[in-house]
DNA sequence: GTCTATATGGCGATAGAC
DNA sequence: GTCTATCGCCATATAGAC
């Protein structure tokens, strides 16, 4: 009764292989990391997962799927346009926070297999539109600055995600690679953004 | 004569080894793609690089330095810091306009291999230092809005790097993988930061 | 279901002929 | 400098014993 079952077995794989395909990249895992991760033999993996494509396949649909109802469930919330900023920054910064490395992980594989987005959006049902409709007719109303919704979209990701990519890069330049100071300065981020943000596109 | 020189071929290889490392990543290129894009034998390769190490350390080092001349001359213009700003973004554009990949290239493998930050600013002598005193003493003399120096930086860079980084997701999502309509959505961008960005941040 | 043993192929790197 | 041939290694995947 201590073995694992089916599909716990199969739950601990997925989850010690998103943990290590998310740190180092398809291409830069191998099964036999997945395995060690797992803590079982390598063969195994094959026997529950007949191959490293449809391991990968797995986990990225796992990954990519949690990004979305972040995005979905502040669409249809009955609340402001600039309340729902808000909500979209909590959202987010709160799975990023949690697994830091996952926003590189998905811009690195989707660019490398672009294919993967037809099918990880036609599995989601996203429907970005309705939130570019919204924030359209609030520009007619005057509430928000007038300008390509589209963009002022595209600002709200960058400045919440882009951060969180560029990890490294930011720790190492601004803050001499000590972590703590870079938690502290994404944790004052959440609330600077939240004010900063909303304030620079009202009307 | 018409046999490469040496500096020749170690300039044609470079060039290949980029274009494939950029795209494909360090893990994800075999030596042979390399030597294929080349158009050499892949024994030539470890004639002129011993190994594969050695030439992707050249590329990215090659890489890398292309982003940081954009801020330093910046840093050292003789003029106000809004129009600072300005040449950041469109120094940046231009760069990443020609070769969209590199800033998910550099994102990538710094985040796999965070050792290559550090050598890479030492080889660099950026000083970001200069720059964020600079916007300090803006907001001290309240002519831009006060806060945080790092989170201004940080929301100018996410705001250019960002949709490049995201292309792909970006580009299926808001324009239905119509590449010539991202592209208008990236030139008219340029000018729109100029703009949105700058009036965000004057007091 | 889980293991050992192994097949098969691609990779990085080098030796040696020219 | 450039090639062919080859070594040794590690990867994915499978066969077969238990």
């Amino acid at each position: 009764m201590d073995q694992p079952l089916s599909n716990e077995m199969e739950t601990r794989i997925a989850e010690a292989a998103t943990r290590v395909f998310v740190r180092k990249g398809k291409a830069g895992t191998s099964m036999q990391d997945v395995a060690d991760e797992a803590m079982i033999n390598r063969t195994l993996l094959n026997y529950y997962f007949r191959s490293k494509d449809k391991l990968f396949d797995l986990v990225f649909q796992r990954v990519f799927v949690r990004f979305l109802p972040a995005l979905a469930n502040v669409i249809n919330a009955s609340v402001p346009v600039e309340e729902k900023f808000r909500m979209v920054i909590d959202q987010y910064h709160e799975i990023l926070e949690e697994s830091p490395y996952t926003a590189i992980f998905v811009l690195h594989e989707v660019s490398t297999e672009p294919h993967r987005m037809v099918q990880a959006i036609g599995q989601s049902g996203i429907r970005p539109a309705t939130l570019l409709e919204e924030i359209n007719r609030e520009m007619d109303k005057g509430r928000l600055k007038k300008s390509d919704p589209r963009q002022l979209l595209v600002n709200l990701l960058s400045l919440i995600i882009f951060p969180f990519a560029a990890r490294t890069v930011i720790e190492g330049i601004l803050f001499s690679n000590d972590t703590e100071a870079f938690k502290r300065f994404i944790d004052d981020r959440k609330s600077y953004l939240k004010t900063y943000f909303v304030e620079s596109v009202k009307a």
